[in-house]
DNA sequence: CCTTGACCTTCCTGTGCATGGAAGGTTTAT
DNA sequence: ATAAACCTTCCATGCACAGGAAGGTCAAGG
């Protein structure tokens, strides 16, 4: 009796659970075609296929695929991704593996919020000093030439 | 034998005022490569050739490197460079058209450096909240799995 | 004369992160 | 029967190059 109860239950939630990938992407957000990506490169698992070729996602592919979403979303790498994924699913983890990968990833997104502030604000100060008239004098130019005046434009020579 | 002399040394001064791909990287830290790519995509102007099939580059080339070096350094991209550099070399352009491309540009940069920040506060966030010790809680994880704060509680379900 | 090594050439592949499309099979509804 | 809405694989594209293979060229030295 209560044997069967749960195999009708397991039966029923088995039949129900399964869903094509045109429903997992609207579920998560994530286009069909990236899904198909994320499981080429390894970031999903391989789907099941059913009988006739379809790809059989369940719920926690989907949950794969929000956590990959928000980790995207973060800035993370594919690869960096792939790392957290395997620290999500690992009970043995240290938090502090986590958190340096964060930290890591944070200086990358310093450096590049330093490289673009730097370039804002000689754009800035090249834009202001042109006239922005109809004739042909321009200052931006001019430095794009390097005229006159030795602008630091962040990224130095090596050679 | 003179006039063997004075050709030899017109053709001499001939072959020192071109360079080849090699001189040209250096003079201007571009690596060979880039430069060919340059010249593929129209950046720069098709070389000419010597007997030998080498490319030879004039000064005029090292200052057309320069120009694209520094806006490149700027963050343009090559599509925005090309726009420069024809403009750069039109005398009949008008400076406004130069700001407009520069401030474009700038609100790109702007984008890319509110996303930055956004990313990186939640970061930061997350990071001070994560212990970074030896135990698997790790509130980073917690939050990419979208544990607690605003999850849909998925009561819109439509199978 | 021949070799060595530093040049140069073209062509193909790979990077990161997808996106777009072609060509075709399957399922469902009308 | 046919359309539409799915699904499949494979190939191409974009950015801005970098790496490397396979081979031609040139100057110096034994």
């Amino acid at each position: 009796m209560h044997g069967r109860f749960i195999l009708h239950t397991v039966i029923k939630l088995w039949g129900t659970r399964g869903m094509n990938i045109g429903k997992l992407a609207k579920n998560s957000g994530v286009s069909a075609k990236t899904i198909r990506y994320y499981e080429s490169i390894g970031l999903l698992p391989p789907a099941s296929r059913s009988a006739n070729g379809y790809r059989v996602f369940e719920d926690s592919d989907l949950q794969t695929l929000r956590f990959i979403q928000r980790a995207r979303g973060l800035g993370f790498s594919v690869k960096d991704v792939l790392h957290l994924l395997s620290l999500w699913r690992d009970p043995g983890r240290s938090s502090s593996e986590v958190k340096a990968l964060a930290r890591r990833h944070m200086e990358h997104i310093d450096t590049r919020i330093d490289d673009l502030q730097t370039m804002r604000r000689v754009l800035d100060d090249l834009a202001h000093r042109c006239h922005g008239d109809s004739h042909p004098e321009c200052p931006i130019l001019d430095t794009l030439a390097g005229a006159n005046a030795n602008v630091d434009t962040g990224s130095e020579e090596k050679s």
